[in-house]
Parts: structure tokens; sequence; C-alpha cells
DNA sequence: TCCGCGCCCCGGCCGC
DNA sequence: TGCGGCCGGGGCGCG
């Protein structure tokens, strides 16, 4: 399940084998044709295969970015310039390879939705085993409001003013900590895996409300979640389930989790709770997180 | 107008 | 061995 770490390092990866790259073709799956034949809009949303094989055509990939979860490639052709936004929902993977038989694992291959062709011949790839992430063309970021909407990078310097800002909002002061760091209008990027970790190391309960966490408790929580995210960036990502970097490789900081997915608490050694909260399954210990 | 809930998209995989 | 049901990121529609 692809997180920040995650995506950044997608990010890093893609960036020298695409940057400069001119796109003459596009190829879709029988899948996501069939998908769009019915009208739903598998993969690739807002527009229709072909408006967006035509729009993208004849552009040079300038730069890529990382917003949140979100990927953002700049396209520039003459004097236009636009960009194709990339989710990768829980399975997407990108990959730059000269030929389709480099994809070596075989789920990946086998769930090949979109080929890119470069001038150059060389292809980028997007594959996604259960189809919930996506791809648009955006002529314009304002185009798509939810990524306007995206609070600040954790990495930011001005992040934890804005976390904090965020946290008094009202909205949010009667809601479970887990939720609301999970809400990506209070800190970008931040999933499931890596709060689940941020609140284990600051012994918060991933129940408590907002309202009931003093100042310093805010910001300790608010230097864990940056913390676990530049660790889980330095390992190279988690590689739970699906996510691969560029390369295909797996990240190691899944080995280094010491709450998410566990059974036992490795502070204290007693037996984890599990919960959902926010919507999603959620470990923790209630001896050590209060 | 804003909020919150539930739905939807989907295949891997768990458990019976 | 077969198969039903659960899981999950995030936008969106509805009440």
């Amino acid at each position: 399940m692809p997180e920040l770490p995650e995506v950044e390092h997608v990010k890093r990866g893609l960036e020298p084998y695409i940057i400069g790259e001119k796109i003459i073709s596009v190829h879709f799956s029988n899948t996501v044709e069939h998908s769009h034949s019915e009208g739903r809009q598998a993969i690739l949303k807002g527009l229709e295969l072909q408006t967006f094989s035509g729009k993208i055509k004849g552009y040079t990939i300038t730069q890529i970015n990382r917003r949140s979860k979100y990927l953002l490639i700049q396209l520039e052709k003459e004097e236009n310039s636009a960009f194709l936004l990339s989710h990768l929902g829980m399975s997407g993977a990108w990959f730059a390879v000269d030929s389709i038989d480099l994809i070596t694992e075989g789920k990946f291959r086998n769930h090949v939705h979109v080929i890119f062709t470069f001038e150059s011949g060389r292809l980028l790839i997007y594959s996604d085993i259960r189809r919930f992430g996506e791809l648009r063309f955006l002529e314009k970021l304002e185009d798509y409001p939810p990524l306007i909407a995206i609070g600040p990078e954790p990495f930011e310097e001005k992040a934890q003013e804005l976390f904090l800002a965020a946290l008094s909002l009202p909205k949010f002061s009667r809601k479970p900590v887990k939720e609301v760091i999970m809400n990506h209008q209070v800190i970008a990027g931040c999933g499931n895996i890596y709060a689940t970790e941020a609140l284990f190391r600051s012994g918060i309960h991933p129940k408590r409300k907002v309202e009931r966490m003093g100042l310093a408790k805010r910001i300790q929580l608010f230097n864990e979640i940056v913390a676990v995210l530049q660790e889980g960036i330095d390992a190279g990502g988690s590689s739970i389930s699906d996510y691969r970097n560029v390369n295909g490789e797996a990240g190691s900081m899944q080995d280094r989790l010491q709450m998410y997915g566990r059974k036992i608490c490795p502070a204290c050694g007693s037996a984890t709770k599990q919960a959902v909260i926010g919507g999603r399954n959620s470990h923790y210990c209630s001896a050590c997180q209060r």
C-alpha cells in the first residue's frame, strides 16, 4: 500500500528515466477499454480514452513531483503545459522499461493497464492489480480541486504551524486523533501504516479525542509523524502487499514497523488491541498508548 | 451550507 | 480444493 514514502520513492525512481522523454502513443488494456465502454472509468478518470490519448501525445515530460500521495508529471509541448496526475491507490506501480517482458513479477505484468511509448522507444508502464489507482490529464492543477485542498507537506517549513492550526479547528476537536491525522487536509500523505506508527511512538491512544491532547503532545505527535515518514523514505518504503518501486524492488520499512499489524506490543509484550477507527483497521497497545 | 455516512471501485487472500 | 466474504484510499452523492 503506497503512502507518502512509497510515492516519494516512485518519484525518485522514475525521475531519471522519464525526464526529457516525449510521449508518442498510449495503449490501454482490454480491461480499461471494457470498463470505459460500459460507462465506468477504470484507471483513467475524467476523459474518454481516445480523448486522453489525443491530448497527451506530443508532450515531453519536464518534471516529476509528489504532492501527498499524488505524482504530478509535468508536461510541455511548445508553449503549452499540462500535468499527468497519478494516484497509486492500493496496488498501483510504475515501470520504466524497454520491454513489457522486463516486468518479471507475474502479478504486475498481468495487470498492466496503461503503456506510454516514448519517441526514444522506451516504455512507461502503469500496472494496477486492484485498479484503485487513477490517472488524470490536467491542463492546470486547479482543474482537480481535491489536489488544491491538500494540507501541508510534512517536510515543508510551515507544516507544524499548519498542522497545529488544523488540529484546533472545531470540526476535529471531538474526533479520534488517528482519524484526524489520516485526513490529508490536516497533513499530507499520512495513511494507516504511518499513522499507526506515529501514534505508537508518541504513546497516544488512536481513539483519543483531539481536544484531550495538550499542545506538547500535539507537537510530539507532529514530530513523530515527520520522523516516521522520513524513516520510511530512507528505508525505501514499506513493501506490504503490492508496493514495488520503479525497478520492481521492495523496500524494507515493513521490518521497522513496531505496531502496524502486530499482535504483540514490542515495548511491553502485552497483546495489542484492534479496532476500526475512522473506517480503518487499527492496532494499538492499550498499556503503552493513552 | 456544511457535515457525516455509506457507496463504489476490485482482486488477493483468508478462513471455513 | 473451492468459494464466499472481507479489506482498503479517497471521492462523491445523498439526506
